[in-house]
DNA sequence: CACATGTGCGACAGTATGTAGTAGATAGAT
DNA sequence: ATCTATCTACTACATACTGTCGCACATGTG
Protein backbone atom coordinates (compact mmCIF):
# COMPACT_ATOMS: atom_id res chain seq x y z
CA UNK A 1 0.00 0.00 0.00
CA UNK A 2 0.97 3.54 -0.48
CA UNK A 3 2.86 4.57 1.70
CA UNK A 4 2.73 8.69 3.37
CA UNK A 5 4.71 10.86 1.27
CA UNK A 6 7.23 13.42 3.04
CA UNK A 7 6.30 16.72 1.53
CA UNK A 8 9.54 18.21 -0.56
CA UNK A 9 11.59 20.93 0.15
CA UNK A 10 10.61 23.88 -2.28
CA UNK A 11 12.97 26.39 -3.69
CA UNK A 12 10.70 28.92 -3.98
CA UNK A 13 8.56 28.86 -0.23
CA UNK A 14 5.55 30.42 -1.95
CA UNK A 15 3.63 29.90 -5.39
CA UNK A 16 2.94 32.68 -7.94
CA UNK A 17 -0.27 33.51 -6.89
CA UNK A 18 0.72 33.12 -3.38
CA UNK A 19 3.21 35.34 -3.98
CA UNK A 20 2.18 38.03 -6.21
CA UNK A 21 -1.15 38.23 -3.20
CA UNK A 22 1.78 38.79 -0.15
CA UNK A 23 3.11 41.10 -2.56
CA UNK A 24 -0.11 43.32 -2.84
CA UNK A 25 -0.58 43.11 1.21
CA UNK A 26 3.23 43.79 1.78
CA UNK A 27 2.28 47.00 0.02
CA UNK A 28 -0.84 47.90 1.27
CA UNK A 29 0.00 47.12 5.04
CA UNK A 30 -3.38 45.47 5.01
CA UNK A 31 -6.34 44.81 2.38
CA UNK A 32 -9.53 43.03 1.89
CA UNK A 33 -10.02 39.91 -0.23
CA UNK A 34 -11.85 42.37 -2.44
CA UNK A 35 -9.18 45.23 -2.79
CA UNK A 36 -6.40 42.19 -3.54
CA UNK A 37 -8.75 40.65 -6.30
CA UNK A 38 -9.31 44.24 -8.08
CA UNK A 39 -5.22 44.62 -7.84
CA UNK A 40 -4.92 41.30 -9.43
CA UNK A 41 -7.96 41.77 -12.33
CA UNK A 42 -5.80 44.48 -13.53
CA UNK A 43 -3.11 42.18 -14.61
CA UNK A 44 -5.22 39.31 -15.16
CA UNK A 45 -8.39 37.36 -15.64
CA UNK A 46 -8.88 35.35 -12.11
CA UNK A 47 -12.02 34.35 -9.88
CA UNK A 48 -12.77 36.33 -6.62
CA UNK A 49 -12.79 33.22 -5.02
CA UNK A 50 -9.42 31.93 -5.84
CA UNK A 51 -7.78 35.08 -4.58
CA UNK A 52 -10.29 34.23 -1.41
CA UNK A 53 -8.92 30.95 -1.26
CA UNK A 54 -5.24 31.23 -1.67
CA UNK A 55 -6.00 34.28 1.49
CA UNK A 56 -7.49 31.68 3.13
CA UNK A 57 -4.59 29.38 2.93
CA UNK A 58 -2.16 32.10 3.67
CA UNK A 59 -3.57 32.92 6.53
CA UNK A 60 -3.53 29.00 7.54
CA UNK A 61 -0.41 29.19 6.88
CA UNK A 62 0.68 31.58 9.03
CA UNK A 63 1.49 34.39 6.18
CA UNK A 64 -1.48 36.42 7.12
CA UNK A 65 -3.20 37.95 10.26
CA UNK A 66 -7.28 38.75 9.69
CA UNK A 67 -9.54 40.50 11.72
CA UNK A 68 -12.98 40.65 11.06
CA UNK A 69 -15.04 44.49 10.49
CA UNK A 70 -18.74 43.08 10.35
CA UNK A 71 -18.78 40.95 7.49
CA UNK A 72 -15.45 41.37 6.09
CA UNK A 73 -11.86 40.34 7.16
CA UNK A 74 -9.31 42.22 6.63
CA UNK A 75 -5.69 40.90 5.91
CA UNK A 76 -2.07 41.60 6.90
CA UNK A 77 1.06 40.61 6.67
CA UNK A 78 2.39 38.78 9.69
CA UNK A 79 5.76 39.50 9.13
CA UNK A 80 7.54 42.24 7.03
CA UNK A 81 9.11 41.67 3.28
CA UNK A 82 12.17 41.98 4.21
CA UNK A 83 12.01 39.49 7.27
CA UNK A 84 10.85 37.25 5.71
CA UNK A 85 12.88 36.70 2.89
CA UNK A 86 15.82 36.91 5.34
CA UNK A 87 14.32 33.63 6.24
CA UNK A 88 12.98 32.20 3.52
CA UNK A 89 16.52 32.46 1.90
CA UNK A 90 18.38 31.54 5.41
CA UNK A 91 16.22 28.10 5.26
CA UNK A 92 17.13 27.75 1.18
CA UNK A 93 20.70 27.83 2.15
CA UNK A 94 20.52 25.61 4.98
CA UNK A 95 19.25 22.99 3.10
CA UNK A 96 21.76 23.71 0.03
CA UNK A 97 24.64 23.35 2.62
CA UNK A 98 23.17 19.97 4.43
CA UNK A 99 22.48 18.69 0.96
CA UNK A 100 25.70 20.19 -1.27
CA UNK A 101 27.75 20.71 1.52
CA UNK A 102 30.66 22.25 0.04
CA UNK A 103 30.31 22.27 -3.41
CA UNK A 104 27.21 24.94 -2.18
CA UNK A 105 29.85 26.79 -0.28
CA UNK A 106 32.05 27.37 -2.78
CA UNK A 107 29.52 28.35 -5.42
CA UNK A 108 28.61 30.84 -2.87
CA UNK A 109 31.82 32.30 -3.12
CA UNK A 110 31.54 32.65 -7.03
CA UNK A 111 28.28 34.18 -6.61
CA UNK A 112 29.63 36.72 -3.95
CA UNK A 113 32.68 37.47 -6.45
CA UNK A 114 30.23 39.74 -8.61
CA UNK A 115 29.40 41.69 -5.79
CA UNK A 116 32.22 44.65 -4.97
CA UNK A 117 33.44 44.42 -1.42
CA UNK A 118 31.78 47.88 -0.49
CA UNK A 119 28.46 46.71 -1.58
CA UNK A 120 28.87 43.34 0.10
CA UNK A 121 29.83 45.20 3.37
CA UNK A 122 26.78 47.12 2.99
CA UNK A 123 24.32 44.51 2.24
CA UNK A 124 25.41 42.68 5.46
CA UNK A 125 24.45 45.67 7.75
CA UNK A 126 21.16 45.83 6.14
CA UNK A 127 20.36 42.18 6.23
CA UNK A 128 21.54 41.88 10.06
CA UNK A 129 20.21 45.07 11.12
CA UNK A 130 16.93 43.81 11.55
CA UNK A 131 17.76 40.31 12.23
CA UNK B 1 -12.36 26.07 -15.30
CA UNK B 2 -8.62 25.49 -14.39
CA UNK B 3 -5.83 26.18 -15.82
CA UNK B 4 -2.67 24.70 -16.64
CA UNK B 5 -0.22 24.50 -13.39
CA UNK B 6 2.78 25.47 -13.31
CA UNK B 7 5.60 23.58 -11.71
CA UNK B 8 7.13 24.90 -8.70
CA UNK B 9 10.59 25.29 -8.80
CA UNK B 10 12.31 22.60 -6.34
CA UNK B 11 14.89 22.69 -4.00
CA UNK B 12 15.77 19.13 -3.96
CA UNK B 13 15.99 18.25 -7.47
CA UNK B 14 15.84 14.80 -6.33
CA UNK B 15 13.28 13.15 -3.73
CA UNK B 16 14.29 10.81 -1.00
CA UNK B 17 14.40 7.78 -2.59
CA UNK B 18 15.44 8.78 -5.86
CA UNK B 19 18.61 10.61 -4.05
CA UNK B 20 19.04 6.75 -2.30
CA UNK B 21 19.29 5.34 -5.68
CA UNK B 22 21.23 7.51 -7.50
CA UNK B 23 23.88 7.08 -4.52
CA UNK B 24 23.72 3.29 -5.47
CA UNK B 25 24.46 4.08 -8.12
CA UNK B 26 27.07 6.54 -8.25
CA UNK B 27 28.93 4.33 -5.84
CA UNK B 28 29.04 1.40 -8.22
CA UNK B 29 29.16 2.97 -11.78
CA UNK B 30 26.16 0.72 -13.07
CA UNK B 31 23.71 -1.80 -11.24
CA UNK B 32 20.72 -4.02 -12.19
CA UNK B 33 17.48 -2.76 -10.27
CA UNK B 34 17.91 -5.59 -9.10
CA UNK B 35 21.00 -5.28 -7.35
CA UNK B 36 19.81 -1.39 -6.05
CA UNK B 37 16.62 -3.15 -4.76
CA UNK B 38 18.74 -5.54 -2.82
CA UNK B 39 20.90 -2.85 -1.28
CA UNK B 40 17.78 -0.45 -0.62
CA UNK B 41 16.12 -3.06 1.03
CA UNK B 42 19.03 -3.57 3.82
CA UNK B 43 17.85 -0.53 5.32
CA UNK B 44 13.71 -0.56 4.51
CA UNK B 45 11.16 -2.19 3.11
CA UNK B 46 10.18 -1.65 -0.16
CA UNK B 47 9.03 -3.94 -3.18
CA UNK B 48 11.29 -4.32 -6.40
CA UNK B 49 8.77 -2.99 -8.40
CA UNK B 50 9.12 0.30 -6.48
CA UNK B 51 12.90 0.61 -6.97
CA UNK B 52 12.33 -0.16 -11.32
CA UNK B 53 9.24 2.65 -11.39
CA UNK B 54 12.04 5.04 -9.87
CA UNK B 55 15.12 3.89 -11.73
CA UNK B 56 12.66 3.93 -15.27
CA UNK B 57 11.75 7.56 -14.29
CA UNK B 58 15.18 8.68 -13.57
CA UNK B 59 16.19 6.92 -16.72
CA UNK B 60 12.63 9.40 -18.42
CA UNK B 61 14.12 12.24 -17.00
CA UNK B 62 18.09 11.64 -18.35
CA UNK B 63 19.59 11.10 -15.06
CA UNK B 64 20.69 7.36 -15.76
CA UNK B 65 21.24 5.18 -18.85
CA UNK B 66 20.39 2.04 -19.34
CA UNK B 67 21.57 -0.91 -21.62
CA UNK B 68 19.88 -4.39 -22.34
CA UNK B 69 21.77 -7.37 -21.69
CA UNK B 70 19.74 -10.08 -22.47
CA UNK B 71 16.38 -9.49 -20.84
CA UNK B 72 18.18 -7.17 -18.54
CA UNK B 73 18.60 -3.63 -18.09
CA UNK B 74 22.01 -2.37 -16.46
CA UNK B 75 22.10 1.01 -15.47
CA UNK B 76 24.61 3.84 -15.08
CA UNK B 77 24.61 7.77 -14.10
CA UNK B 78 24.86 10.13 -16.96
CA UNK B 79 26.93 12.48 -15.10
CA UNK B 80 29.26 12.04 -12.42
CA UNK B 81 27.86 12.92 -8.84
CA UNK B 82 30.10 15.57 -8.76
CA UNK B 83 28.82 17.19 -11.98
CA UNK B 84 25.55 16.27 -11.03
CA UNK B 85 26.08 18.26 -7.61
CA UNK B 86 27.28 21.49 -9.33
CA UNK B 87 24.74 21.90 -11.40
CA UNK B 88 22.10 21.58 -8.94
CA UNK B 89 23.41 23.72 -6.52
CA UNK B 90 24.18 26.19 -9.40
CA UNK B 91 20.79 25.88 -10.81
CA UNK B 92 18.80 26.90 -6.79
CA UNK B 93 21.75 29.46 -6.57
CA UNK B 94 20.73 31.36 -9.69
CA UNK B 95 16.92 31.34 -8.75
CA UNK B 96 17.50 32.34 -5.19
CA UNK B 97 19.25 35.31 -6.48
CA UNK B 98 16.77 35.65 -8.79
CA UNK B 99 14.29 35.76 -5.70
CA UNK B 100 16.03 37.00 -3.24
CA UNK B 101 18.42 39.42 -5.01
CA UNK B 102 20.91 40.94 -2.05
CA UNK B 103 19.18 38.88 0.71
CA UNK B 104 20.16 35.69 -0.78
CA UNK B 105 23.60 37.05 -1.06
CA UNK B 106 24.15 38.91 2.08
CA UNK B 107 23.60 35.42 3.65
CA UNK B 108 25.78 33.81 1.21
CA UNK B 109 28.61 35.93 3.13
CA UNK B 110 27.20 34.51 6.48
CA UNK B 111 27.78 31.03 4.94
CA UNK B 112 31.01 31.31 4.11
CA UNK B 113 32.19 33.52 7.10
CA UNK B 114 31.97 30.10 8.35
CA UNK B 115 35.08 28.54 6.28
CA UNK B 116 38.54 29.56 6.93
CA UNK B 117 39.64 31.45 4.15
CA UNK B 118 42.32 28.35 2.72
CA UNK B 119 39.81 25.89 3.09
CA UNK B 120 37.48 27.87 0.82
CA UNK B 121 40.81 28.60 -1.18
CA UNK B 122 40.88 24.93 -1.87
CA UNK B 123 36.98 24.24 -2.35
CA UNK B 124 37.05 27.04 -5.33
CA UNK B 125 39.46 25.14 -7.28
CA UNK B 126 38.30 21.72 -6.27
CA UNK B 127 34.94 23.07 -7.65
CA UNK B 128 35.99 24.60 -10.85
CA UNK B 129 38.56 21.92 -11.89
CA UNK B 130 35.91 19.92 -13.61
CA UNK B 131 33.39 22.25 -14.69
C1' DC C 1 8.75 -26.76 -21.55
C1' DA C 2 8.24 -24.80 -16.86
C1' DC C 3 9.60 -21.33 -14.02
C1' DA C 4 11.76 -17.57 -12.07
C1' DT C 5 12.75 -13.06 -12.96
C1' DG C 6 12.49 -8.77 -15.49
C1' DT C 7 9.85 -5.20 -17.72
C1' DG C 8 5.78 -2.42 -18.98
C1' DC C 9 1.80 -0.28 -17.67
C1' DG C 10 -1.37 1.34 -14.86
C1' DA C 11 -2.99 2.86 -10.44
C1' DC C 12 -3.53 5.15 -6.16
C1' DA C 13 -2.06 8.04 -2.04
C1' DG C 14 -0.31 12.35 -0.34
C1' DT C 15 1.20 17.14 -0.78
C1' DA C 16 1.15 21.62 -2.98
C1' DT C 17 -0.81 24.90 -5.91
C1' DG C 18 -4.14 27.15 -9.09
C1' DT C 19 -8.80 27.65 -10.09
C1' DA C 20 -13.63 28.26 -9.30
C1' DG C 21 -18.76 27.20 -8.21
C1' DT C 22 -22.29 27.27 -4.87
C1' DA C 23 -24.65 27.79 -0.58
C1' DG C 24 -25.48 30.37 3.25
C1' DA C 25 -24.95 34.56 6.10
C1' DT C 26 -25.66 39.44 6.46
C1' DA C 27 -24.96 44.43 6.11
C1' DG C 28 -27.13 48.11 3.80
C1' DA C 29 -30.42 50.16 0.81
C1' DT C 30 -35.13 51.13 -0.07
C1' DA D 1 -39.09 44.32 6.71
C1' DT D 2 -37.42 42.77 2.54
C1' DC D 3 -34.38 42.60 -1.13
C1' DT D 4 -29.82 42.52 -2.94
C1' DA D 5 -25.08 42.76 -3.30
C1' DT D 6 -21.24 40.90 -1.24
C1' DC D 7 -18.64 37.99 1.95
C1' DT D 8 -17.16 33.78 3.75
C1' DA D 9 -17.25 28.65 4.01
C1' DC D 10 -17.13 24.45 1.89
C1' DT D 11 -16.26 21.60 -1.73
C1' DA D 12 -14.18 20.10 -5.75
C1' DC D 13 -11.34 19.51 -9.72
C1' DA D 14 -6.86 19.89 -12.52
C1' DT D 15 -1.83 19.43 -12.75
C1' DA D 16 2.73 18.04 -10.96
C1' DC D 17 5.80 15.22 -8.53
C1' DT D 18 7.05 11.50 -5.62
C1' DG D 19 6.44 7.11 -3.27
C1' DT D 20 4.46 2.77 -3.54
C1' DC D 21 2.83 -1.48 -5.81
C1' DG D 22 0.13 -5.13 -8.36
C1' DC D 23 -0.44 -7.61 -12.39
C1' DA D 24 0.10 -9.21 -16.91
C1' DC D 25 3.25 -10.43 -20.21
C1' DA D 26 7.80 -11.58 -22.10
C1' DT D 27 11.75 -14.39 -22.05
C1' DG D 28 16.19 -16.54 -20.80
C1' DT D 29 17.72 -20.75 -18.43
C1' DG D 30 17.84 -25.16 -16.70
Amino acid sequence: MPQKTKPIARMKVLGELEQDIMDILWQLESATVRTVFERIRRKRRIAYTTVMTIMDRLYSKRMLNRTKHSRTYTYSPRIPKADFMRRASARIIDSLVKDFGDVAIAQFADAIDQVTPEKLEALRKKVRRTS
